[in-house]
DNA sequence: GGGTTGCCTTCAAGTAGGTCGAAGGGGGTA
DNA sequence: TACCCCCTTCGACCTACTTGAAGGCAACCC
């Protein structure tokens, strides 16, 4: 199978600069170009980009991106690099999730606070800002 | 009590730079100065910093940042509208932490994939790249 | 066959959210 | 007085896109 940069684009839900930015950087070595110039991509492209998403969304920079997939073109005596690169994304990513979750519960205070308030007011009934007790409201 | 601008960078994890970015962009509106023009801090002003972490690390833009803190400071009147946006950022956050989750999964497959590789290789056996298998590595 | 639409191209400029360096000032200590 | 340290502002730089301008090629319409 092969597709253009919009199929693509749709398929792995980025936008088609980025694909072209990931190709333009050396990160997808194998897409080809049709007789019009135009990028062809084939399911192997779709895997390398699956896994560019993927390291991107978990905050690895491009650049570690690229060293990655040098060292996957270069066989398994790279395999121990891999490894550790991925055993510190795996550790980097454990740690995002984690701080969301924080932040998470953060918010979701304030959503459960806002909905009191919210409860405690007829609709349409709250005060204006000139007259409210702003000595309760300093936590936002 | 009052805080240098290092020790809320230290406090708060994130650099003096942030800070003074935050600052200037209206953010921290109630920051004081000492008498040698330098940033003094308070409680109320961590609270507020606070929020803007928060809020950042779950990607919320500074611009809207700047209108939820207007908000804020405009009372009770516009509870509703923090409401809807403190509960589009829970659902974004969400659907953040569940993305990342997926993205681990695929790391984690590819740290046991190593692993398992470098198991059964003695350690510093590793083909040369010239003599490996490449059928079937495709998947990196 | 000429015009329009539409998707593609490249290259350059713009953007968000910081990050950093230069230049300079104030204050404390030796 | 010199030195050090921390602060200031302002402007440049950075990453990872994002967008715009200018133009090519093909397909359809009349």
């Amino acid at each position: 199978m092969s597709y253009t940069i919009h199929e693509v684009a749709q398929k792995m839900g980025i936008s088609t600069y980025s694909i072209r930015y990931y190709h333009d950087h050396g990160m997808l070595p194998f897409v080809q170009r049709d007789e019009n110039n135009n990028r062809v991509f084939n399911d192997v492209d779709l895997e390398w980009l699956n896994i560019i998403v993927c390291l991107r969304a978990t905050g690895m920079p491009v650049e570690r991106i690229q060293h990655y997939l040098d060292l996957v073109q270069e066989g398994d005596s790279t395999v121990p690099e891999r490894y550790e690169m991925m055993q510190a994304q795996q550790e980097r990513t454990l740690s995002e999730i984690s701080d969301l979750q924080n932040h998470l519960s953060t918010i979701n205070f304030k959503v459960d606070h806002y909905a009191e308030i919210m409860k405690n007011h007829e609709p349409d009934s709250f005060v204006p800002s000139n007259l409210r007790d702003t000595t309760a409201d300093q936590t936002a």
